[in-house]
DNA sequence: TTCTTTGCAAATCGTTTGCAGCATG
DNA sequence: CATGCTGCAAACGATTTGCAAAGAA
């Protein structure tokens, strides 16, 4: 994500205002790494700006998503996550709990974000290692459901 | 996504049966590339096995993505797509009109899948790449909207 | 002043759930 | 024949929308 002074001129160049809902949000977005969902931010900014609307926290971070700003992505648990880090990690997702934490730099090699690929401009860049919490495989392994071992596809092709 | 003898297999050792309708939505993902969302699945199905429900179809779809056969993704359009390739590619998504394609294999090379990453047993991979695609680039320039020009951030750290 | 954005509340609609009947093993 | 699964329809709930009032420029 940018910095909120680069969203304001954002917004000006646009024709759209500085407002003190969008700068208070982008703010709380502001090295986050938690993958909060709106619902999430909403309880958080609500003690700051009590009038503060969940539309309005919607309408914004909509805003910073088409901007290329945040990273939306699901987790499985039916609401949407966002991430102000749009480029550098990847993030580890388990398939039963549906937690989301961002994988060790030292595990996961940030890969590199061309500007262009196929004609598309690129502003930024997703990836998520999705298996199962060290938490999970005890409980799936104790409940006698084997998490299944299907030969983990290693990068060739796979479909 | 695994073999339908596998997933039979799969299904069998959770006590479970192999209904015409798994085996009919399994068929159906095989090697599709199409990332389609339930609906489109739904009425594609429709006409092979008219009395189908979505409501199965949901269960079977939620079924392969907690085995990591299946990954599920958000492209910003409000439906949940799903695709059978759990690791070799990465998509290309349009910020504005939400369209995804694969990513050309040579213009983005495939990342290998480790087993396990900080505890994690990993069993699928995701990786997208978030931008204007051609005609939106076009459309958002004619509009007068330029498209912003962020300084691609290349890996390092950026929040 | 002008025009965008906010806040509220209602509307939307993709996805999930409950349950009786059916089909698999 | 025992059980898990399907199909239906109703329930759900996260996100979006419409509009009058508010506040940036």
């Amino acid at each position: 994500m940018r910095s909120v002074e680069a969203l304001t001129e954002q917004v000006r160049r646009q024709g759209g205002k500085a407002t003190s809902q969008r700068i208070l949000i982008w703010r709380a977005l502001e090295g986050d790494d938690t993958h909060p969902t709106a619902e999430d931010l909403f309880t958080r900014l609500k003690s700051q700006l009590p009038s503060l609307s969940l539309a309005t926290l919607y309408n914004v971070l909509n805003e910073l998503v088409e901007w290329g700003d945040v990273r939306r992505f699901d987790t499985g648990d039916g609401r949407i996550h966002f991430d102000p880090d749009t480029a550098a990690h990847a993030e580890l997702v388990c398939l039963h709990c549906h937690s989301v934490v961002d994988a060790p730099r030292d595990e996961v090699a940030p890969a590199p974000v061309p500007a262009q690929i196929a004609g598309y401009r690129i502003v930024a860049r997703g990836e998520q290692f999705f298996g199962y919490c060290p938490a999970c495989q005890a409980e799936l392994a104790r409940v006698g459901q084997p998490v299944h071992v299907q030969g983990v596809p290693d990068g060739a092709g796979n479909e």
